[in-house]
Parts: structure tokens; C-alpha cells; sequence
DNA sequence: GCGACAG
DNA sequence: ATCTTGTCGC
């Protein structure tokens, strides 16, 4: 057997940076829809050999739960930073073929164009589903940035190799920031824009914390 | 070669 | 991601 090759998607790292390079250009960055009146959130959690794919569509900008759907699957490829989306999209998609209500915009726990190769998961996801998809993570893959001021809204931006691949953005006053990137068809603007107003009581935006409770239950 | 490294 | 109770601080 290829040990190189035991993937889900039967592709090999090396392959694997090729399709990223390959999709990163068909990335919009500009916004691409006329009304954001549904956002969701996506995401997964583990529970021994399963994983579970959570998707919570909430009305926006209001943010009132309108939709919650999960999907038990199976996932096997393993987490290396830089291919998580290889790892997570198999199961995203599934829950998201269960999803009734078509979401304007999608959110995903993770980063977008701030990768190595311009394509993490919210980017990968969005050029998959050509929807506006927007990438929140907890914490830096790559870049670097300033610590924003610590008020509710300030932000900085997050650099890397000189180019601007998203922004640190202060979601709750005196707590850690989180980073916003560009997943797909929507504007770095924008972008922050729709991540702040979902954050209403808690550090992370509600369509997210909804569905980490999902995938996590 | 060494260190970093989304979830 | 996941294993896990109490504890520090506003």
C-alpha cells in the first residue's frame, strides 16, 4: 500500500497543494450577493470514530435560530495544518445537502484566504458551493498582526508576505480577538462587518457557538 | 536543519 | 479537536 495516498479524496499532500493553488484563483473578493438576511455557521466534533457536522442558519442580522441540522459521518484524512479543509469539507457538505433554508452566507470555523496557499477551509468550501462564505478561527495559522485596541469593533490587520489576508478583530470588549478572513464572494469589509454583528454576548458569533454546541451534543 | 502550525 | 474542576477576575 501507498502510505501517501490513504485519503479520502486519494490525493497525496503534494497533489493536494496543487488543487489548493489551483481553487485559490477562483476566489471572489468582492462581495458577491444583493442582502444578507440568513448567515450560517458550520462546524464538527469528534465523539470517538464519528464526526459530527453541525449547520445553524440564523436570520441576520437580528440572529435568531431558524435552522439546525447535523450529520454523523466518518472522517479520513488526518488534521495537518494547511489541509484541514480536506479533512472537514467531505462531512460539511453532507450536513449542508440537509440544510432547507438557503443561507446568504456561510461562516466556518477557520480561516479563509489567510493561508499558506490562499485556501483554507472557508475558502476551499466556498468556491466548492460558489456561495459567500466567510472563515472565523480562534487562532493565527500563518500572518502576523498588532494587537487591536480593547473595545468591542477595533481591529488590526493580519499580514503576511506584505499582503493583507484578513483582520484580528476585537468581538467582545477585554477579550481575545478573533481572526477574520475572506472565504469567498464577499469583502474583507463585509466580512468583519457580518462577524461583529453575529457576536452579540459572547467572544465567538452566535451562528458558530450554535453549531459547536450541535456538533459537540 | 529548526520552529510554527486553523480544528 | 479532545481529555477535565476549580478558580481567578470583572
Amino acid at each position: 500500500m501507498r502510505l501517501q495516498n490513504l485519503h479520502s479524496w486519494g490525493i497525496s499532500i503534494k497533489e493536494a497543494k496543487v488543487v489548493q493553488k489551483s481553487l485559490s484563483e477562483r476566489i471572489v473578493k468582492y462581495d458577491s450577493f444583493s442582502e444578507v438576511k440568513t448567515v450560517a455557521g458550520l462546524d464538527i466534533g469528534f465523539h470517538g470514530d464519528v464526526a459530527r457536522a453541525s449547520c445553524a442558519v440564523f436570520s441576520y442580522p437580528d440572529c435568531i435560530l431558524i435552522e439546525e441540522k447535523v450529520y454523523d459521518g466518518r472522517v479520513n484524512f488526518p488534521y495537518i495544518p494547511g489541509f484541514l479543509s480536506f479533512r472537514e469539507i467531505p462531512v460539511l457538505a453532507s450536513v449542508l445537502e440537509m440544510v432547507e433554508t438557503e443561507p446568504d452566507v456561510l461562516i466556518a470555523d477557520g480561516q479563509g484566504i489567510a493561508h499558506p496557499r490562499r485556501l483554507g477551509l472557508a475558502s476551499h468550501l466556498g468556491v466548492l458551493a460558489d456561495k459567500p462564505t466567510i472563515g472565523c478561527a480562534k487562532s493565527i495559522l500563518i500572518g502576523r498582526c498588532e494587537e487591536p485596541g480593547n473595545e468591542k469593533g477595533s481591529y488590526t490587520y493580519l499580514i503576511d508576505r506584505e499582503e493583507v489576508i484578513g483582520v484580528c478583530l476585537r468581538t467582545r470588549s477585554g477579550v481575545k480577538p478573533v481572526y477574520v478572513s475572506i472565504g469567498n464572494k464577499i469583502s474583507l469589509e463585509s466580512a468583519r462587518e457580518v462577524v461583529l454583528n453575529c457576536c452579540k454576548k459572547y467572544r465567538l458569533p452566535e451562528p458558530i457557538r450554535w453549531a459547536h454546541k450541535l456538533a459537540s451534543n
